[in-house]
DNA sequence: GTCAATCTAGGAAACGTTTTCTCACCGAGA
DNA sequence: TCTCGGTGAGAAAACGTTTCCTAGATTGAC
């Protein structure tokens, strides 16, 4: 029932017989010092299970080694497989990730500032938070990198995926198929990934396809919400947004007696780990996640250390195939 | 491209013409101080966009004012919808979340005291973390509450759903479909969910059932390798450990040209959001995410403040039919 | 009108590290 | 032998808060 005192640098250091400078060294792995000694030190550590402090550690030295992650949604799986990349890096370097996950537009800014007051840098995964906002962070020198997206006249370095080139990829696939009347259930309107792929799918006009945007915004719910909407425009195919859309879309269809692709073909984006065990695996695009998340992390931890490494060029996502894309129907109606 | 300082509660209180002291209380809410000065002080941090130094704040108050997350997988939904609900219920708190995803069984502990150095509390929703380690958190009387664990000998408040009656009255839901011989596709073997459920699945035995355990781990790729050997068993059901298992096993059902339920039943566990929108819709078992992560919310934070709750009963979670279980077919070979 | 009790705000001491000095010591070159 | 870089370790000064303690002001009772 003792009421244990925290054991702290001070306890080392007197258990070792040295002073605390010695014992921040070699916990910072420092070589100026004496092996023998650094050796009687880490033993007194194991000894007393020393914990540094960590708000000790991040007072003083001015880091935290931790970054920020802020991200829209942490059901989407999407954002996992990135995520989960970038802190196999951070972790290779000793750095924490730190998770937020909020949705409310407008307060974006505070809570990134709200979570800066812990971390050293930010990784954006949010496609929409405004502009603005970013221009301010990054008129704050706050290492800060872009996650899929590309935002003109913001100084700030992004990594993201290529998402125009697949998807009018996609479009040339649906046309071969003789698809011409199709609907694209969009994301969020303000999401530069939404923009670049409904560019795309208007691009493949000159490849014969015509098509219709029907609001939406890449949840399961959204998609199967947005499919009678879109049927009310008789396309052949729906082209979703995301993945989660998709399988939303094809559940609608299924519920309508519609079959996919006999009936009506859908197409997703980003192929999330479901994609391929759906029924029918969907026709996606394969979204590099894991390069994705790598790369963030190698130019956030540039940015840690105050370099500013070149902007990479947009990843490159491929066309998948699958059971979910059929030759279009005759056209109905 | 001028370096700007940090602004520190010192330059608060210089230009509001007040003592730091002064400008901590009015941060903190505290009434004890003229309301014209605080609204002086109020200016002020505006003004500057003052944000107070979080590891400052940590070191001198002793707390850090955010709790760990301690999970095997991030890209299990199932932990979203709780970690969701606790999330709502700290920030209302102002507590920050700091979740931490790591696998390799053994180093828990480690990872848990390294987290800890950044946090007030613990929320471990890790099934396979050992239960000496558990106890070694115990004893040194660091906040924690355990999620879906119910570890005796382990003094920790816990929140756990119930997960023998519904399983129990799934197997029930089976008999009556006339199924008898049924494969249990097993979570990971630590897990006291796992136990419980299995142990669900034997007790049915008295209901007819007879049940055969098949190793494999709740993750859609684990459900869907685990089906062949499942089948060398000739079962007329597979009971999944929960929906990522059961969704795997459909898909490599639908491989192998076996519908569902026509030809083999199969069952998941949770209703992640999928389960409704697969086809067939996942026959399956309601668990309270939301409520499970609001409750463990509770108690930790009555942990935190150093309080006991008394040990909440289990909650109680749903058998819901949907469309993947039908009636036996008739035994087969 | 004095004195005690109460309340408010400032001064200063923590909090546990990192890091900058500083100093003692050592071997080498003169 | 004396001085001079160079090296390794300790002392002490940050880091930016919170909070305890105390001095002064204000109020109320006599």
């Amino acid at each position: 029932m003792k009421e244990r005192r925290r054991v702290t640098i001070r306890d080392v250091a007197d258990a070792a017989g040295v002073s605390v400078a010695t014992v921040s060294r070699v916990m910072s792995g420092s070589l100026t010092v004496n092996p023998e000694m650094a050796e009687r030190v880490r033993r007194a550590t194991e000894e007393l299970e020393y914990r540094p402090n960590g708000a000790a550690q991040g007072l003083a030295s001015g880091m935290h080694r931790s970054v920020g992650v802020v991200l829209p949604d942490l059901s989407n799986p999407y954002f996992h497989g990135i995520i989960k990349a970038t802190n196999v890096g951070a972790a290779r370097e000793r750095y924490r990730m730190l998770v937020t996950e909020w949705q409310e537009p407008g307060e974006e800014l505070g809570v990134c500032l709200d979570v800066l007051s812990r971390v050293d840098g930010l990784l954006v995964l949010s496609a929409r938070m405004e502009a603005e906002s970013l221009r301010d962070l990054a008129s704050r020198r706050v290492p800060t990198v872009l996650v899929n997206r590309v935002e003109l006249g913001v100084d700030l370095p992004m990594v993201a995926v290529d998402n125009f080139s697949p998807m009018l990829e996609l479009c040339q696939h649906l046309a071969t198929l003789g698809h011409r009347r199709v609907a694209y259930l969009a994301g969020s309107p303000s999401a530069w990934q939404n923009r670049e792929r409904w560019k795309a799918v208007q691009q493949a006009r000159i490849l014969g396809l015509d098509p219709v945007m029907v609001a939406s915004d890449g949840t399961i719910e959204a998609g199967y919400e947005a499919t009678d909407e879109a049927l009310g425009h008789d396309p052949t195919a729906l082209i979703a947004f995301n993945d989660l859309a998709a399988l939303g879309a094809i559940a609608r269809l299924r519920e309508l007696g519609l079959r996919t692709p006999e009936d009506i073909s859908v197409t997703g984006f980003d192929d999330v780990a479901l994609a391929r065990y759906a029924d029918p695996a969907l026709t996606t695009i394969v979204s590099p996640k894991a390069a994705l998340g790598e790369q963030a992390w190698v130019m956030l931890e540039a940015s840690l250390r105050g370099e500013r490494l070149e902007q990479p060029p947009l990843l490159s996502a491929a066309f998948v195939q699958r059971a979910s894309t059929g030759p279009a129907k005759g056209a109905r109606a």
